[in-house]
DNA sequence: CACACTAATGGCACTCGTGGCCAAAAAGGA
DNA sequence: TCCTTTTTGGCCACGAGTGCCATTAGTGTG
């Protein structure tokens, strides 16, 4: 759930034309600054456009929603979690693999944790940002469908690989959950604490009280 | 994600006041015809007001919003799931209790699977309506969460009740999909063969091309 | 330097969902 | 008949989202 605000704009295919006015990531900041201090929905998009310095009609020319605004570029993200996953050793059993990718993709910088959680903490507990948000987390299922899917011989379609990507997501989820909720938790032990919560709970054996104290499961400690 | 349009509307209090001019059913009936007639988006509030013969205001006091009118009375038949999860005996080990509890949930009689699957395929592929089922589908884990929290001594709010109940929902919503795709699949096999599949994704062992035909797993064959 | 060309901007008008407010309607009871 | 109760539905206002199009501000060319 890696969003990206601070990437460089793409150039434009040709010099001539009016310059563009503002970017992605000017709006994004604008707009988070404004949510944070009135919330989400008192936020209007003409405050937005105002704090920006933009037509109201431009807005949408950058985002097709309000609600898309909060997930930044996130499709250009996904590019990365394509390779994340195409780069785990074949010889990697599929669900290691995975799990792999997916906390990997979800290691971030120290620096950039505090504005990481601002923003998930913003998507994940703003009600229609959680209703708006599953068409991006379709996007993401859908990277981890075409890995498995070439994995195994199969259609992104099928039911594996459509199965392996919710409950990637579910996993996911949960450790995010998780992580908001406690200010000292990191990401990627919870993630760990998830997938092993699910081989505990599937595997019948007794589930420890509370998920082993920074144990590693399968990903390399930083 | 059953849902619940022919249900009985219920009493009011007191037998004096103007007596109502419509019910939940009737503007869901109206509404679903419209919607498979000339698609969600392209329905008006207004459209199903003037079919249901009645004010746009008054929708308002039925159904919270028109996103909400498909999923219909949802919150009445969580009641009945989460008698069903207290009604697996204790002794069962809890994924094989909450499968159970998830497939008889989604147990419907043969003359009421066509309009559910209508109702599904409308709710699962219309992109308003997908982000909006999040919200339904948080009450539905939050059943899951209590029950699971029960049975282990936690709180719903601990990782385990919530990472089952989103694995859970990932499961159902696999299934589902699998489901509306295929016109003579059985929803209970699908659940089965989702489980069936998350085992041998995370036990590594090789997953069959094909799930087990008419394999069942947990439940009972009606 | 003037002129065409190009691409982004932003104003305007419109539809639609949603919610607050309140008078009117339609029953029952005294 | 009049009062009470409860629902209805009209009116209005706000905000998101969209199509249309004139305007703007650059680049490239003679």
């Amino acid at each position: 759930m890696l969003t990206c605000g601070d990437m460089v704009e793409s150039a434009r295919t040709s010099a001539r034309g009016r310059p563009v006015a503002t970017s992605h990531a000017a709006i994004e900041q604008a707009a988070f600054a404004l949510f944070t201090e009135r919330g989400f929905a008192s936020t209007t998009l003409d405050d937005i456009a105002r704090a920006t310095g933009v037509g109201r009609r431009t807005l949408f020319r950058y985002f097709e929603s309000k609600n898309d605004i909060p997930w930044g570029r996130f499709d250009l993200t996904l590019e990365g979690f394509r390779e994340l996953l195409a780069g785990q050793p074949d010889d990697l059993p599929l669900h290691v693999a995975v799990h792999r990718a997916v906390v990997a993709f979800n290691r971030f910088p120290a620096d950039a944790r505090p504005s990481h959680r601002d923003r998930m903490r913003l998507i994940l507990t703003t009600p229609e940002l959680q209703a708006h948000s599953v068409l991006r987390y379709a996007d993401w299922r859908a990277v981890i469908a075409h890995y498995v899917a070439e994995r195994t011989g199969r259609t992104p379609d099928d039911l594996l690989p459509r199965l392996v990507a919710q409950v990637s997501l579910a996993l996911a989820l949960t450790a995010y959950d998780a992580w908001l909720a406690d200010e000292d938790a990191v990401l990627e032990d919870l993630l760990d604490a998830a997938m092993a919560g699910l081989l505990g709970y599937l595997g019948g054996a007794p589930v420890a009280a509370t998920p082993p104290a920074g144990g590693s499961w399968t990903h390399d400690r930083r």
